[in-house]
DNA sequence: TTGCAATAGTTTCGACTCGCTACTACTTTT
DNA sequence: AAAAGTAGTAGCGAGTCGAAACTATTGCAA
C-alpha cells in the first residue's frame, strides 16, 4: 500500500465531491441519475450488450435493481422490451425516441466539459480511463471499451467481424460499446 | 455552446461511470454512499463550516434530505449532534470516534487512487478542481476550499485569523475546509 | 434422456435517498 | 411589535439499493 498523502486525499475528495454533484443534477422529465445513466449507457451499447445483467455490470449494481429501474424506464416509454428468440430465458432493451430525446438535456457538467480546451479534454479523458481501468480490476469489472477497439475486432474488405461473437458488424456497430470488449494485448 | 465531439463524450461517460462505480462502492458497516460523503466531508470541515445547510451545499442536496441523513448517521453514533448557544435554531454535527473509524475502509477507487504516479495524481486533481470549479460556477454552488487558500485568510506573528469571520484560527484549523472559502482574487 | 447445476430475469423486503411541501422555532428588519 | 427571513424538521411518494428467494430456461454430463 502506497502511502497516503495529501495530494491524493484531496483527489479522493474531488471525486467523491463531482460524483455527488453529477447525482444531483436536474436530469429533466422526472428521471433520476440512475436512469439517466441506464439510458446512456443502452444507447451507446451495441446489440449484444443490452440485457439487463450487462447493463447491471456496467452500472455496477445488482441484477435485481436493474431490473426495476429497466422496468420504471419501460413505463415511461424511454426504453423498449425485447425479447430474445435464441435464448427465452433472455431480454433485451432498446432506447425508444423519447428516451433519446431526455437524453439531450445538458447539465452544469456537461457545460463545464464543453468548456475545456480540447487538449485539457483529451488528457483528462486519458487520466480518467486509467484511473478506471485500474478500479475495475480490483473489482473485477469490465471495461466495456468501443467495439472497434477491442482484440477480437476484424476488420476486413468486405466489413468489419468480431471473432469472438463469430458475427459480421455495420460500420457504425464498431463505434459501440461492448460488453465483451476487452483491449489489445 | 462549443460543438460536442468525440472527446467530451467519452469524458463524459467516464464522469457517470466512476461516479456509478463509486456510488456503488461498499463502504462497510452499513454505511451508504451518501452517509460516507457526509462524514468525509465533517471530518474535513472547521467549526464554522459542520452545520446541515452547509453539508446540504457541500453535498449538493437538499435542507431536508441531509437532515434525515445526519439523523441515521447520530443514530448509529457515528456522528454527534451539538446545539449552537449563540444562534439557538442552528445545530451543528461533529464525527465521532466510530465515525473515523468507519472513514478508513478502503474501496477499489482509493486503491486505483494510490496506485497512480505522484505526478499524475497532481495533474489529475488540478483538472478535476478546474472541472468542478466551472460546473459548481454554473449551479451558483461554494467551491469549499481549504482555510488557508482563502482571500479572507490572514497570517500574522501571533497567529492566523479570518478576516469574514473576525475570529482568530488554530493552525490545524487554516488546514480544515471552509463553506465562505473564496479564492484569491 | 434424464437429471441437475448454471444462468437470466423477476419479485419482495427493509433501509434509505431524494425533492417537495408544509411546518415550528427562532432571528432580524422595519 | 409585526413582518420577513432563516435553520431545521416531519411526512409524502417515487425510486434506489443489496440480499434472498423464486421462476423459467438452458446446457452439460452421466
Amino acid at each position: 500500500m502506497v502511502m497516503e498523502n495529501e495530494e491524493r486525499s484531496e483527489l479522493r475528495a474531488l471525486i467523491d465531491r463531482i460524483s455527488r454533484l453529477n447525482a444531483a443534477e436536474d436530469w429533466g422529465g422526472g428521471l433520476n441519475p440512475t436512469q439517466r445513466a441506464a439510458i446512456a449507457y443502452l444507447s451507446r451499447a451495441n446489440r449484444y450488450s443490452r440485457m439487463p445483467s450487462q447493463v447491471a455490470d456496467y452500472l455496477s449494481a445488482t441484477r435485481g435493481t436493474v431490473s426495476q429501474t429497466l422496468k420504471a424506464l419501460a413505463r415511461k416509454g424511454l426504453v423498449e422490451e425485447r425479447k430474445s428468440q435464441s435464448d427465452r430465458r433472455s431480454v433485451s432493451y432498446a432506447v425508444t425516441a423519447p428516451g433519446l430525446e431526455a437524453l439531450q438535456v445538458s447539465t452544469a457538467i456537461d457545460a463545464a466539459v464543453a468548456g475545456l480546451e480540447e487538449k485539457a479534454a483529451a488528457g483528462l479523458a486519458a487520466a480518467l480511463k486509467d484511473l478506471l481501468k485500474t478500479a475495475l480490476k480490483e473489482r473485477e469489472g469490465r471495461s466495456f471499451g468501443i467495439c472497434k477497439t477491442c482484440r477480437h475486432h476484424r476488420a476486413g474488405v468486405k466489413g468489419a467481424s468480431c471473432a469472438l461473437l463469430q458475427v459480421d458488424l455495420a460500420p457504425e456497430e464498431t463505434e459501440e460499446v461492448c460488453y465483451e470488449h476487452e483491449a489489445v494485448a
